[in-house]
DNA sequence: GGCCATTACTTGCATTGACAATAATATACC
DNA sequence: GGTATATTATTGTCAATGCAAGTAATGGCC
């Protein structure tokens, strides 16, 4: 199919930006989960987000994670149930504070980092090979500086 | 919380392709669904790439569809069929394939078009504002580059 | 000390999404 | 013509998401 094919009110849908944002992060997203579980670990890429925060600092609380990646609590909240069904991580009660829950890996999480690190990296690369590093940090300065356009 | 700040195995997250794309992408899906809803129009961002395509071209076959939005069949049969019950289009039998449902604009579907291309295009411009167009430029390529370079 | 707003988390509901499996129909090939 | 294969669409399952509403605990303020 020919791209610039559909013109609505000076909408080209094939240089859209939602449509080419949606298009790649969606395939990035699949990729990853299928490269993941081709290697035995049922781990989303949302999950993978997690896991990379407390790999980096334990202890942290679901409101921190929520932050840390966008995700609004009970998103989270179902995120890290989720991972502690499976035994990636476990929640404990704040002794400070009753109302918070904090995140701890289980032997299990912190072993999946050996594992699933140099996927994620090859991942990457492949998406990027062939894109010049000048580019690339244009690329980056335009999503950065989207986002900040958007609403808070 | 200041960037950079994790880091594992060389991955540095808060500079992550994939972390950006996924903030952005959310963000402004996000953006389009509460401008919609704002103005009264249930109407979801994938929902919007269907509308789309049919103020273009009537009488697309589900699988068209999938092919044009990049969305598997049951999900476009769940997304028309929403819009179906929604009254924004209707699900006819092509007469010369009986596997086959094209799909038609009701009233209410046609005339979301003058209500809502407005509103996407003001969101697409702030999306964009202060962002050169030559590093817009970019920005799609390096996008178009990376779609080519992933799981085809 | 006691009310009240705030905060942390959970649950409910609806949509999107991927994958697997199924039903119905069409096409290819012998 | 008849069987095998392919295509179109649907349903089921599970996870992620946003919003709204609810629960529990904290903290401020009088």
């Amino acid at each position: 199919m020919k791209l610039d094919q559909f013109e609505n009110d000076g909408i080209v849908v094939d240089k859209a930006l939602g449509f080419w944002l949606n298009r790649v992060y969606q395939r990035l997203r699949t990729d990853m989960y299928r490269a993941f579980a081709e290697r035995g670990e049922d781990v989303t890429p949302e999950q993978w987000m997690v896991l990379i925060r407390l790999w980096e600092r334990e202890g942290l609380t679901q409101s921190e994670l929520s932050d840390l990646t966008l995700r609004d609590a009970p998103t989270m909240s179902r995120i890290v149930q989720g991972m502690e069904e499976r035994g990636l991580l476990e929640r404990r009660k704040s002794p400070e504070d009753a109302r918070v829950r904090t995140v701890f890996l289980t032997k299990t999480g912190h072993a999946l980092r050996k594992k699933l690190v140099p996927v994620a990296r090859m991942l990457v690369e492949r998406a990027v090979r062939g894109i010049p590093e000048r580019d690339l940090r244009t690329f980056r300065s335009v999503l950065e500086r989207m986002f900040e356009n958007l609403e808070p």
